[in-house]
DNA sequence: GTCCAGCGTT
DNA sequence: AACGCTGGAC
C-alpha cells in the first residue's frame, strides 16, 4: 500500500473527533487554524468554543473591539495572532463582502497568514491540492524518508515542501492532509512514538535504522545565554594559583582560576565589584585588569576578564580543588582554550615586554 | 528549575 | 535571523 493510502487508512480509525472537522466553512476553520498555530488542541478547544459562540460569523468578528477579541484570546499566547484576526476580520469584510476567502493565493495575502495556514485553509474549505508543511509533516517526512536536511533551514524548507506537494493525495488533499498531522500529532509523535503499532513502521527508514530520536533535525538556534565571569590571577614567587573546575558545569576537569561569576556584565570600577573582591578575598585585596575576552560555546556566550589580584587571602581548608602551580606546571594542565590563551599572552608574551 | 514544541512577521 | 507566549515533559 501506498505511504499515502496507509496515512488515510490510520486516520479514518485514529482520528479525533475535533469540531473543526465537521466543516468546510473558511472562516470555521480559519478561526481554528490560528488559535492551533503554536498551540496544542486540548489547549486551543476552548478558545475555538469561545470565539464561535462570540462570533459566530465574520462579521460578528469584524463589529468587535480589537479589546474584546484580546479579552477573549488571553492566556492564548502570542498575541499578535489575535490582532492579526481581528484586523483580518474587518479587511474580508471590507473587501470580500463579508465572504471568507478558501483560495490560498488570496488567504497567503492575509495578515497571520503564512503558508501553512493559507494551505490548511485552502485545501479544508475548497478542496485546492496545497499540501500542508507544520511541524508534524516535517516529522512524519523527515523520519519515514530519512531526511536529516534541518527542518528550520531555508533548503530544508524547500525540500520539505517539494516533497509533501509530490506526496500530496490529489484525489483528496483535504483527507491526506489531515490525515498526515493527525498521524503525527498522536502516533509519530515527537518525544517516544509507538513505533510498535505504526502501519508504517516496516518502511521507514528512522525505524529500520534506529534514527527515531534523531530526526527530524532542528538547527539549534544561537544561545541567547551570557556569561560573565571574573578571574583573579594570584601569583607568588614563581607559583600561580589554578583550579580544577568541577562537574556540573563547562569544562569538567580542566583547569582556570579563582573567579567570581556575574550574570551581568560588571561595571570593574563600581564599589559593589570593589567590595565583592574584598568579601572574597580580603579587605586588602586590590586588581587591576589585564585582559578582557569572549568565548563563545555551543550554549553559551562567556564573557571573561581577567584581573592580577594584590594582597588576598584565601581559604585553603575549603578550596580542595585550588593548587598553586609553577608556570612549567601549568603549562602541562589541560585548560580550556581561551584560557589557554589568556596564559600565552599574560605570562609569555606579556611579560616579555 | 530547564528544555522543548509550535507559525508568522519584521 | 530574531522575536513573540504558554503549557507540558522531564
Amino acid at each position: 500500500m501506498t505511504f499515502q493510502n496507509e496515512l488515510i487508512n490510520w486516520y479514518l480509525v485514529n482520528k479525533r473527533d475535533l469540531p473543526w472537522r465537521h466543516t468546510n466553512d473558511a472562516y470555521t476553520i480559519w478561526l481554528s487554524e490560528i488559535i492551533l498555530q503554536q498551540t496544542r488542541v486540548e489547549q486551543g478547544l476552548p478558545y475555538f468554543n469561545k470565539f464561535l459562540e462570540n462570533f459566530p460569523t465574520v462579521l460578528d468578528f469584524a463589529a468587535a473591539t480589537e479589546a474584546r477579541v484580546l479579552k477573549l484570546w488571553q492566556g492564548l499566547g502570542y498575541y499578535s495572532r489575535g490582532r492579526n484576526m481581528h484586523a483580518t476580520a474587518q479587511i474580508v469584510v471590507r473587501d470580500f463582502n463579508g465572504i471568507f476567502p478558501y483560495l490560498h493565493d488570496e488567504l497567503i495575502k492575509l495578515k497571520g497568514i503564512g503558508e501553512y495556514t493559507a494551505a490548511a485553509i485552502s485545501s479544508f474549505s475548497s478542496g485546492e491540492a496545497r499540501a500542508v508543511v507544520d511541524g508534524n509533516v516535517f516529522r512524519v517526512l523527515a523520519r519515514f524518508y530519512g531526511i536529516d536536511t534541518p527542518i528550520n533551514s531555508p533548503s530544508g524548507k524547500k525540500e520539505f515542501f517539494a516533497l509533501a506537494n509530490e506526496l500530496l493525495y490529489k484525489a483528496d488533499p483535504a483527507l491526506y492532509n489531515q490525515s498526515i498531522m493527525e498521524f503525527g500529532a498522536i502516533q509519530c509523535k515527537p518525544k517516544s512514538p509507538n513505533c510498535g503499532i505504526c502501519p508504517l513502521s516496516q518502511q521507514c527508514f528512522a525505524f529500520n535504522n534506529n534514527m527515531v530520536n534523531v530526526l527530524p533535525v532542528k538547527l539549534k538556534k544561537a544561545s541567547q545565554k551570557h556569561r560573565f565571569i571574573n578571574y583573579f590571577i594570584c601569583e607568588s614567587d614563581d607559583q600561580v594559583l589554578v583550579i580544577e573546575r568541577q562537574a556540573g558545569d563547562i569544562w569538567q576537569h580542566l583547569y582556570d582560576f579563582p573567579s567570581i561569576e556575574t550574570h551581568t556584565q560588571i561595571d570593574i570600577y563600581s564599589p559593589e565589584f570593589a567590595l565583592e573582591v574584598k568579601e572574597t578575598f580580603g579587605n586588602d585585596a586590590s586588581f587591576i585588569l589585564q585582559s578582557a575576552k569572549r568565548h563563545i560555546l555551543t550554549h553559551q556566550i562567556i564573557h571573561l576578564q581577567f584581573f592580577a589580584l594584590k594582597n588576598y587571602i584565601f581559604n585553603f581548608n575549603k578550596q580542595k580543588e585550588l593548587n598553586w602551580v609553577s608556570l612549567v606546571k601549568l603549562d602541562e594542565l589541560p585548560q580550556p582554550k581561551v584560557i589557554h590563551d589568556f596564559v600565552q599572552e599574560y605570562f609569555y608574551k606579556h611579560k616579555m615586554e
